[in-house]
DNA sequence: CTGAAAGCGCTTACAG
DNA sequence: CTGAAAGCGCTTACAG
């Protein structure tokens, strides 16, 4: 080729990194303009539009999101807790949160609690600092200290699977009261009638008193031939499922249940493991079935019959409440409260009867 | 009491946010003297220090992380950037990174890419916005683009699970190679003789193209009585499996595979639940097996056998690199490849044999 | 150990 | 539509 030996020289890579006011100076225009593009393109003219987002490929510009947030007073990212990512439904909801987020071209920052209180408040206090333009989240508990202190500063919360009971905050459900019950009536349709719900003894656990009414309503809806009972147990890990099988083995099996909840997956599965390990058949002696769609409760070694908690519409509509409100600060937002059904999901630890095989 | 009517009035929740001015003032002293009371304690003397602290929780002072970050020139922030979050190897690397990173007073921001390469790019360019203090990534494939371009602004990465080849990065690897030959060998060992391997169409995807050469080599080993036979899906998805699934049941019970591997958990649980629909007997007609460890595949109705990736592990070592590499910023830091070797998990789904049942 | 001051890299009225 | 300038809330040498 005759063209001259011009070529672009890679840019020196311990040069320093480009800043707003290099792309300013390489395009020819102002700062403002250069952030007008970024943040207003709309409000710049196609053509200056165009030679400033050259400049700024060119020089490998990235924006500083610390400064940008600081002077416009607020990041645009979003703040999403859950309690645990370990269990499944909560990455479901960060998932359904993360898709509605992405569409209205926000960020969300993600982070779980491993079901512990103090973490929860880290989280909080984390996204405080950092600004954030709203929080979404899943609290293990009352939370009312936590969430007054973000909102003062003008940060807008949304619950998501708790309900905070008051109007003023808006919150995305599921009706654990139903879930309970579908569990309960579920049990006694398989022919159970000695019913067991092992649950926690934390009653501000606000998921557990509610499932726990839920089977008991259930009990109370068929009559007095069938028996209810409950155990309390420290903490709703396999361990504790495992501990609570192990007292049940240890009774006659005339006395023992012939129909098992766990409050939580979790629970179950080492419940049913137990029952394996004591050479109990589940379901034909005892049906068991968990109460959260955790899919991480793998190793049970028969599939675990739970109710389904939709939890990626939880965080959809958690996030639509939430971007709503960001939205309309304060005056034309409306505080809502929405209610998501669950669901029965039928697997094998509760197939007694021969059509649910 | 005798004392006088005076007591705590309730700051007014309207009043404008306290700021590290209002604290200086407060409590007598310069906002350089507070900012050292926040960031370096140490430096301040005793009684100082509690006072500040007092006015600090008087005001319910909480600090702007972005003009921190502004001023300090970095965050103090690490980014962690997964293939996925379904996946809950990787929800155990985020537990491990997270854990290391808060025993060393660190937040770890996290995000999961949905197994899509331009989401990853998506996430890695935010954490770059945000001037994180370094980046622990786990790609889908090779990503050395985007690693350069966070590297020019200063940001160390570690890589996890994917080994960049390179020297001149840390990384974190699971021996994939070996997971595969473990895969392999586990079957042979169950009497398998015609091994299926189910993969993907995209050699890009290392673990894949690894534990692939990983069976092989178990197959190898045992000399010619070992057929083997791959499979090429486009996704690894249990869908996937499904498909292969049904392909395999259409061949004569002669022809078909005894053993299968599906390069997933999810592949594996997908064909799994396909023989269970054709009414063919896993393990005893096919043995079947996954690769991960992904406990979130719950729905197979055997359990299923599978190789441990050790999540938790990778992400406390990529953490602890990558604190290293910040803390030694270039000069005396050693770039590593630390390889965590994989494990096999022995369950129902591959149990031919009485001893392992 | 403490204080005064410059500066981090943007955004946003404001005026043209 | 574009530009000059003030300011966001901190941190960090620097001097005392």
């Amino acid at each position: 080729m005759g063209a001259k030996a011009v070529r672009t020289v890679p840019r020196d890579v311990t040069a320093a990194p480009a800043k707003l006011r290099d792309v300013a100076r390489h395009a020819g225009v102002s700062m403002g303009t250069v952030s007008h593009v970024l943040n207003h393109p709309d409000k710049v003219s196609a053509q200056t539009r165009e030679r400033v987002r050259a400049s700024i490929s060119e020089l490998g510009f990235v924006r500083d999101a610390n400064a940008s947030s600081l002077a416009a007073g607020r990041s645009r990212s979003i703040g999403l807790v859950v309690i645990d990512l370990a269990n499944s439904m909560f990455v479901d909801v960060a998932l359904g949160a993360q898709n509605t987020a992405r569409a209205a071209r926000r960020n969300v920052l993600l982070a779980g609690s491993q079901d512990d209180f103090e973490l929860q408040g880290e989280n909080v206090d984390f996204f405080d600092e950092a600004r954030v333009a709203g929080l979404l989240l899943a609290p293990l508990k009352d939370s009312a200290a936590q969430i007054r202190k973000v909102r003062s500063r003008g940060c807008p919360v949304v619950l998501i699977n708790y309900d905070a009971g008051s109007a003023d905050v808006c919150s995305v459900i599921v009706d654990n009261e139903q879930a309970g019950y579908l569990a309960g009536r579920h049990l006694i349709e398989q022919g159970c009638r000695r019913i067991m719900f092992i649950g926690g003894d934390d009653d501000s656990l606000q998921p557990v008193a509610h499932r726990r009414d839920g089977v008991k309503r259930a009990v109370r809806e068929h009559g007095s031939s069938v028996r209810f009972e409950e155990v309390r147990m420290p903490d709703l890990t396999e361990r504790s499922g495992a501990e609570v099988g192990r007292r049940v083995a240890a009774r006659g099996p005339d006395t023992r249940p012939d129909g098992v909840i766990g409050v939580t997956d979790t629970l179950a599965a080492g419940f049913v493991e137990e029952m394996v390990a004591q050479d109990i058949s589940v379901p034909h002696e005892i049906a068991v079935m968990g109460c959260d769609h955790n899919t991480a409760a793998i190793s049970t070694p028969v599939t675990l019959t739970t109710i389904a908690m939709h939890g990626q519409r939880l965080g959809e509509e958690g996030m639509t409440l939430l971007l709503d409100e960001i939205a309309n600060e304060g005056d034309r937002h409306l505080h809502q409260r929405i209610v998501v059904e669950p669901e029965l999901v039928l697997r094998g630890s509760t197939a007694r009867m021969p059509h649910v095989a």
